[in-house]
DNA sequence: GCAACGCTGTCAGCGTTTTGTAATTTGTTT
DNA sequence: AAACAAATTACAAAACGCTGACAGCGTTGC
């Protein structure tokens, strides 16, 4: 886990890196402000140490570029005074937490990993086979980026059985997850569905397993 | 958007309910530690607001069971002033921030803002999709930059919506999120509320996944 | 105090979409 | 060729979401 570490005064500095380091993060660590709005612009960390007491530049500055950049890591901003205001300008510039001096770097990297949690588990759930993508967040199917407007059971059933790439699915197991008042009885409800979703689908993407289920191929090629 | 409040000081409970609820909260408030552990781990909750000293129960473990129940609502840690182990261990077992009392309830309600914001993946108060642009500061909409004017429950409704763009949020959660008395039977009233909604701001915004809920589409243009 | 107004939830009607069933066809296995 | 599984088609009932009208309620202004 790579983070940034901007701040003027050497010793803090170094102290600061050698906890992160301590704690098992790279640190990237610089005192100078340009440098700093350079790296964190482009280059990839999981997270940032921003002193907003810089000499030369104003930090908030650089968090303000760093977002309109579209830079998206959580900053952890040091601010020299209690300054109530300040922490909240810092807050409404972008910044996901602060930490007023002086502090114990136990704490810091505290926080810093309490904000590398929260920006993570945002991870883009999307699984595709082929040319076809799901997304469960947006419970969104789409063929080469154009999206395909599915019933709520016809995505239920694609969802399943995607999700269940590479598996044989039983006609008795889909009918339970399309929690339907229809999964008892004798019936072709799925048969039906399956085929309203080839329809509108790849027909390629669902293969029939003659007298077991259905089967998504998982030939799924990098990306 | 609902938070919770544990806090058993009567007087400090009031006041903060007060500013949550006139920064357009809603909220659930409790003095008593067990309640305060189930609401949390049976509703759904924006946020949650948690005293570390409180009578009977440890405000740390009621954390821990959160977290163990899989609830991953961001938790705002009051504590005691000056301890500073305190805070590190709160941290450390999940909370998101904390504030040391006493504070400004201003100061309380701007670092709710703020992990909210994080928890859903913004950085910054203003969330555009769009021409629609969303202040949660100053709890204010606007389409290419003219305000629109929402009634309260419209604003909350669009806020938590566009909180969550790019995730489809089901009616129920979406009418719990509101106000009390309409989430618990069976109701039009957020249907009424979209229809409404749309009249006001581009249609385009909001997303009916039949079946579903609703979905703000998050095809974010650089900003 | 009274009238006007805005907000909010309920309700009923409407049009559309969805969905299971049944009947029929296609395809595969033995 | 018979037997069976699966695919397809057509259909009608049910589910769902949208809308306009309306009533209760609290607030504002005169």
């Amino acid at each position: 886990m790579r983070v940034l570490v901007i701040e003027d005064d050497v010793r803090l500095r170094a102290d600061v890196s050698a906890a992160l380091e301590a704690a098992g993060f790279v640190v990237d660590a610089t005192g100078d402000g340009e440098e700093g709005l350079h790296l964190g612009e482009n280059e990839v960390y999981a997270a940032a140490v921003l002193d907003l007491g810089l000499p030369g530049i104003d930090g908030l500055a650089i968090l303000k570029r760093w977002r309109v950049a579209g830079k998206q890591m959580p900053v952890l901003v040091l601010t020299a005074r209690g300054l109530w205001s300040e922490r909240v300008e810092g807050i409404d510039a972008g910044a996901d937490d602060y930490l007023p001096k002086p502090f114990r770097v136990e704490e810091l990297v505290a926080r810093l990993r309490a904000i590398i949690r929260r920006s993570v588990g945002h991870a883009s759930s999307v699984v595709s086979v082929g040319e076809t993508e799901l997304d469960t967040r947006q419970m969104k199917v789409s063929v080469r980026g154009v999206p395909v407007a599915l019933s709520p059971q016809e995505y239920r059933l694609v969802a399943y059985l995607m999700l269940n790439k590479g598996r044989v699915v039983p006609q008795q197991e889909l009918a339970e997850h399309l929690q339907s008042v229809l999964f008892q009885r004798e019936s072709n409800a799925v048969e039906v569905l399956i085929a309203r979703v080839r329809r509108k689908l790849p027909n390629a993407l669902i293969d029939t397993r003659r007298g077991f289920g259905y089967l998504v191929v998982d030939r799924d090629n990098s990306k």
